[in-house]
DNA sequence: AGCTCGTTGGTACA
DNA sequence: TGTACCAACGAGCT
């Protein structure tokens, strides 16, 4: 004989079976300001902590083009395990545990669902397409089994749905519109909680397999050598302990100009290296944009947004409400927002790039600290993802965001995306005549080229001369600095004058082709203009025609 | 239709 | 270190 829904909610309520509740950690992994776990933990008698390791995501993938799975390289997927045992080990201060589970997340869920008899489900509200659909087949499933869900914002400050509807159903487009509709958070006044100091005990797992938390071998990866690790270390107290640091400097943290920053320094980085706790949520944005907050009341002067510390919070807010708003935001194609740009498909350009072989030390140490470190310096990756797209190399942005997204510790689907949209001037920002230089954007910085030799070692004894254009060298001083170029370092994969010379003819072409048919650019009238600009390409071409010419 | 403004360019010149 | 010039974009507002 079975028990009926309106048996079970009976006993419920006369307490003969205890309330189960599970808390679902996706991103948000911490203890701190988390509405979801403060909610599953209100008025349970057991509490289930729960995380999904979801193969897809987690598998070794032989195929990839650096160490990881197919979606995660190995940098973050060790991040993300050594912020699973630090969850693990805050819950366990307060008497209860983190429970792993392997599988399809949402059958593993179901059959947790079931097995624990459970009546609340607690997970963060997630805007990433992936996730979107997780919980939608959650939200479904719940509604069938009169399970209640709970799933609050929280991995922002502000509801990027509320903002949209504030802005009339299509969300702002622009960094200045989207500061006035947001405004100050609701709470900017009065203290988020940070406190929790209870949890109730977790119950009976029963014959869900529940395991401890990984290692990177039980994963099935052989650990790297220590050097090419991230420096790094995930969790919830690694993340605390940056913040504390990071606003200590008060000054600093009053005065923070993002474009001042320097991108070539490493041994000190010129940014908090906050993102990646930000993206996993080892640190609520919240209480970070209250710490700042508070830094900035008590001190006599501070900068504004967008160059503020704040003001980088706000950006991540604008770049998750767009993408949250618009479909396709990952695509070219069918993005509503995104020129039609007829990009090269050119995997050696690709490979050279990704491989730091493209023969423009600045550009090829800043790849080698991404593949290492997995982490660097926001205006480096300004230099890597201009040069691959629209100032050099033409690419497609979608080649770039995917090799950003293996390889960053804090590559997150909203802010990668769009930032890549907004590098190769296919939205937000459309400037396409400000290329940065290979050359001299990083001299400027670091004219002795200490980057580059700490990532590039073949290069550690070029003079300082020629250390951003080694192939400008006499042989002799090659041979005396032990680097042939074109040997021991390839020679320039494109001449950059006339490289960018042509990517901006080509920006301009495109352009044109967007503006004359109104956005309306079909895959066939791309793909004229790709032939068209080859051709003109050709030397000696009789269809050369000068911008001014087009104008006229 | 016209206006202002825009997270962070490069180069030449004072 | 600051400024003019390059060439001239779109979003959002009036």
């Amino acid at each position: 004989m079975t028990t009926s829904f309106q048996d079970y909610q009976e006993l419920y309520q006369t307490k003969l079976i205890p309330l189960r509740h599970i808390v679902e950690f996706e991103k948000g992994l911490r203890l701190h300001d988390n509405p979801a776990l403060e909610y599953a933990a209100k008025g349970s008698d057991r509490l289930f902590p729960v995380f999904v390791i979801d193969p897809h995501y987690m598998e070794p993938d032989p195929n990839a083009f650096s160490p990881g799975s197919k979606r995660a390289g190995l940098n973050r997927i060790r991040f993300l395990l050594e912020s699973l045992v630090d969850l693990d080990l805050n819950l366990q201060k307060l008497g209860s545990r983190l429970l792993v589970l392997k599988g399809e997340p949402s059958e593993v869920l179901f059959r947790c669902l079931k097995e624990w008899s459970i009546k609340k489900l607690c997970f963060e509200f997630d805007t990433d397409p992936y996730y979107q659909a997780l919980d939608d087949k959650m939200k479904k499933y719940a509604a069938g089994g009169g399970i209640e869900i709970f799933s609050p914002v929280s991995h922002t400050i502000f509801n990027p749905a509320d903002i949209i509807q504030k802005n009339g159903g299509r969300p702002p487009l622009s960094y200045q519109s989207f500061v006035k509709l947001a405004g100050e958070p609701l709470w900017a006044s009065s203290p988020i909680s940070t406190e929790l100091n209870w949890l109730p005990p977790v119950g009976n797992v029963g014959n869900c397999p529940i395991s401890e938390v990984p290692s990177i071998n039980e994963l099935g990866y052989e650990d790297t050598q220590e050097d090419e690790r991230t420096p790094f270390k995930g969790g919830e107290s690694e993340a605390l302990r940056r913040l504390r640091e990071s606003i200590s400097n008060k000054e600093w943290v009053a005065n923070f100009e993002k474009p001042k920053g320097d991108p070539s320094a490493f041994i000190k980085p010129a940014t908090t290296v906050l993102s990646p706790y930000l993206k996993f949520g080892c640190l609520s944005s919240r209480y970070f944009y209250q710490c700042i907050l508070e830094v900035q009341r008590n001190s006599k002067r501070h900068t504004s947004p967008p160059v503020s510390l704040l003001g980088q919070l706000l950006w991540r807010e604008f770049f998750y409400t767009v993408a949250f708003g618009t479909p396709n935001f990952d695509q070219m194609k069918d993005n509503r927002i995104c020129k039609q740009i007829p990009w090269k498909d050119d995997d050696e350009l690709l490979s050279a790039w990704r491989d730091a072989r493209t023969g423009f030390p600045w550009i090829d140490a800043i790849m080698v600290q991404l593949r290492k470190w997995g982490w660097v310096h926001h205006l480096a990756r300004h230099c890597v993802a201009c040069f691959l797209t629209r100032g050099d190399l033409f690419v497609h942005w979608e080649k770039g965001r995917d090799v950003f997204e293996r390889l960053l510790i804090d590559s997150d689907w909203a802010i990668n995306n769009a930032n890549w949209l907004w590098l190769s001037c296919s939205s937000f920002f459309y400037q396409y005549n400000r290329i940065y230089s290979p050359i001299s954007f990083g001299k400027k910085y670091d004219p002795n080229g200490n980057y580059i030799r700490h990532f590039l070692p073949i290069l550690r004894d070029m003079p300082k001369e020629y250390i951003y254009e080694p192939w400008t060298a006499p042989l002799s001083i090659q041979v005396k600095a032990k680097c042939i170029i074109g040997k021991d370092y390839p020679n320039p994969v494109v001449a950059h004058d006339i490289a960018s010379k042509e990517c901006r003819q080509r920006l301009y072409e495109a352009y044109e082709l967007n503006k004359r048919l109104n956005g309306k650019v079909s895959d066939e009238d791309l793909k004229s203009l790709g032939r068209k600009l080859e051709e003109d390409k050709r030397p000696g071409s009789k269809s050369k025609r000068l911008k001014q010419t087009l104008i006229g």
